[in-house]
DNA sequence: TACATTAATAACCCATTAGTCATTAATTTC
DNA sequence: GAAATTAATGACTAATGGGTTATTAATGTA
């Protein structure tokens, strides 16, 4: 079995055409599952639309996944990555504010995932945990929990360093994540349909909510006063937001 | 046609047993599909289960609703109901703070509709929106308009007032029913698996956001001052709360 | 009691689709 | 270049499940 690295010892041969289109293709299979899984859901997407979308048949499929659900977990289990590390060193290495820190990871989260494919495996996963409660335990242990664990050591630094209020972790774990999950869950439910005034923009909607949380969070000494957020706009897009907020639609 | 009202004129009968039946069907199938969408979603919950949970042969169900779609559009248009008409007027009539507005609304949107089947709904609009784009429109004009609208006029008293700072209505909608939708989608996914201690208490979440969106939105004047919320505990099982809250757990 | 009406059934039909397997064709080995 | 190996196919099967309809039985009417 020679290995599939990028430097061939001098008794092996690269690979043929054929073999390395056999190493490519759980990556190409997954590729189209992933997009097929995230347009129309777990049930709605037929094995067949996979295999074509991939460039090859039904039966192909079956040799590489068992069945559908075994695709289906090999999906989410691809997609998540091994990114939590590379966020844990950023992290520990930051030296900005904790406000800061917290709008950084808002910001990562939104090119890295939120503004990915990888997105709709939160929606994914929200709409068919039930179905696949084996599939729904591994995902909260290999993405939530080390999620959540990274935005509770961002919340803890602020407390410790008394920019943010003392608050209970646990759940102030999702004062930041629900309004960003949301995100994910709305892209790909009301993203695509319906009029135009009633779409979200990502980037503005991001923004505010991260004005408030960062307002909600943080204690009354720390350069506080009203809309401290809304010139520090250091996070998303920065230079479009301020005519939007300051612009508050409606208010009389 | 007899009218089904309970009081009947002197010359019409009342109707048999079997007449009162069949009146009754549409709630009994009703009931039945929304308890299954919910629990296991539209494209899993088969037609006969329904039917057998509603005490009926699958025949009965497609002879009140001519397909599955429909019978899950009768469903979302049922379980809705005119409630936001009430909401409106006490929404009008309420005399106390804009903060003690939000916190009742957001009591009021548990009570009613998180902590009842009904939620399951906003969860399963979320998951089939994009399968069923008119379905989606339906729910929109039907449901997420005027909800937005009612709290964006909650926003807007807030500001008139002087008791909120200035923000973009549109998306200050967001920063309350984001976390109120997500506590909704996560009970009907998370809500159901998973080690005890990665559970959520709606409560107790509930009560967090509150907190940090209000301390968000108030303006400096406003009887502020460090987590100006904890004493004040007027929404959400008031009693429960402050334990936890200055908790604080797991700060050092 | 005979007849009409209609709520309800359950056997049936058929389109869809997950999954299989005998066969084909590309590639390697000798 | 013949034999062996194996990636890939697509026609096939089996089962599921949405939707139909001929039939039954309950109720109403005379």
């Amino acid at each position: 079995m020679p290995s599939s690295a990028l430097n061939f010892p001098a008794d092996t041969l690269a690979p043929s055409r054929r073999e390395r289109r056999k190493e490519a293709r759980p990556r190409e299979l997954l590729d189209a599952a992933l997009e097929l899984f995230v347009e129309k859901g777990f049930a709605a997407t037929r094995a067949e639309e996979v295999a074509k979308l991939a460039g090859v048949s039904k039966g192909t499929l079956f040799l590489y996944y068992s069945n559908k659900e075994a695709l289906f977990k090999a999906v989410v289990r691809e997609t998540i990555s091994g990114r939590f590390a590379e966020w844990s060193t950023e992290l520990t290495q930051f030296q900005g504010s904790s406000s800061d820190l917290l709008r950084y990871c808002v910001h990562s989260w939104w090119t890295h995932i939120g503004n990915t494919r990888a997105a709709g495996i939160s929606k994914l996963m929200m709409s068919e945990a039930r179905n696949f409660p084996e599939l729904a335990a591994f995902y909260q242990r290999e993405v939530i929990q080390p999620g959540n664990a990274l935005i509770e050591r961002v919340l803890q630094r602020g407390v410790d360093r008394g920019e943010f209020r003392p608050i209970d972790l646990r759940y102030g774990v999702y004062v930041v994540m629900a309004p960003v999950l949301f995100l994910a869950m709305w892209k790909h439910s009301w993203g695509h349909c319906c009029e135009a005034r009633t779409q979200l923009v990502p980037e503005d909607y991001l923004a505010v909510q991260l004005d408030n949380i960062l307002n909600g969070l943080r204690t009354a000494t720390a350069e506080s006063g009203l809309q401290p957020s809304l010139g520090a706009a250091q996070g998303l897009e920065a230079p479009a937001l301020p005519r939007k907020i300051s612009g508050i639609a409606s208010v009389g």
